[in-house]
DNA sequence: CCAGCCCCCTGTCGGC
DNA sequence: TGCCGACAGGGGGCTG
């Protein structure tokens, strides 16, 4: 659920909290909280002083002096900052928490347990594995047309393999291809240089709208201040499965690509 | 290379 | 009302 706009947006939110300040104490609630490739324990983090908050695809990357920490909130995870007095009680779901020098804690909980966090050493090796960075000006079109090219391969997992772009999730997947009128199962290579233009620009813009939204809250997603995002109230396919399309009038039909719910218009996306 | 399936895990919801 | 199964979907792993 949390996808690229989602997690800017947690980041945004707990960067001005983090910001040069020194981790006192680091602890793990949970023994599956910490990612594989992770080296040494969470201790580790304890003395370093925070000296970035951004985002790499959906990773939360936070930059320490010799180690980054990045958390991955998959479905359920969620990042706030709270008084290093508020009961560790108060949230059922916590799995990790940091403290920091000036009495604020950052806190990693996940009711579903899906989430990791991970310490490397070396950031731009541990998300070597992750492809193009769509908001990014060097994110080009060409370079879209790149990534389909050769690729005999229905468009929709394309768009949610994270070697290929990162960031992009089950909803901005329906929501980009139906604004570019392209049906989730059509063939990555058979789309037409205006129809790759209409995606190209589509992708940017549901995801520029998401961040500017504060993320979409369908559930279990909210922002490190506790509100709702409210990007889901311009959504024209995701969840949208019956009532009529905004465009056309027809009604959203639900299938089923790549094991994912998938929302579009039979009459706007037909199957070439 | 790619599709399909399983698994991880738990809260929520619809049906009976 | 209460129980049960289906569903939610990001990512890794495996098979064919």
């Amino acid at each position: 659920m949390p996808e690229l706009p989602e997690v800017e947006t947690v980041v945004r939110g707990i960067r001005p909290h983090l910001l040069n300040q020194r981790i006192v104490s680091a602890l793990t609630f949970s023994d599956t909280v910490l990612g594989s490739s992770t080296v040494g324990g969470f201790t580790t983090l304890c003395g370093k002083i925070v000296q970035s908050v951004t985002r790499r695809g959906k990773y939360v990357v936070i930059t320490l002096e010799d180690i980054a920490l990045l958390v991955h909130l998959r479905m359920t995870g969620r990042l706030y900052v709270t008084a290093s007095y508020t009961p560790l009680e108060a949230d059922r779901w916590l799995r990790a928490t940091i403290t920091l020098e000036n009495g604020q804690e950052l806190r990693f909980s996940d009711s579903r347990r899906f989430g990791r966090v991970y310490l490397t050493h070396d950031v731009a090796i541990f998300t070597q594995h992750l492809g193009a960075e769509p908001l990014e000006e060097s994110f080009t079109f060409s370079q879209f047309e790149a990534c389909l090219a050769g690729r005999h391969r229905a468009i929709k997992p394309l768009l949610l393999d994270q070697s290929v772009i990162a960031g992009i999730g089950n909803i901005y997947a329906d929501e980009s291809l139906h604004h570019a009128h392209i049906h989730p199962l059509r063939l990555a290579d058979s789309l037409t240089t205006p129809e790759r233009h209409a995606l190209y620009t589509w992708i940017r813009a549901v995801l520029q709208q998401g961040i500017a939204e504060e993320g979409a809250s369908i559930n279990w997603y909210r922002k490190p201040d506790g509100e709702k995002g409210n990007a889901q109230s311009h959504f024209y396919a995701y969840g949208r499965t019956g009532q009529p399309c905004k465009t056309c009038g027809t009604p959203i039909e639900k299938i089923r690509v790549a094991q994912r719910g998938t929302h579009y218009c039979p009459h706007c996306q037909p199957h070439a």
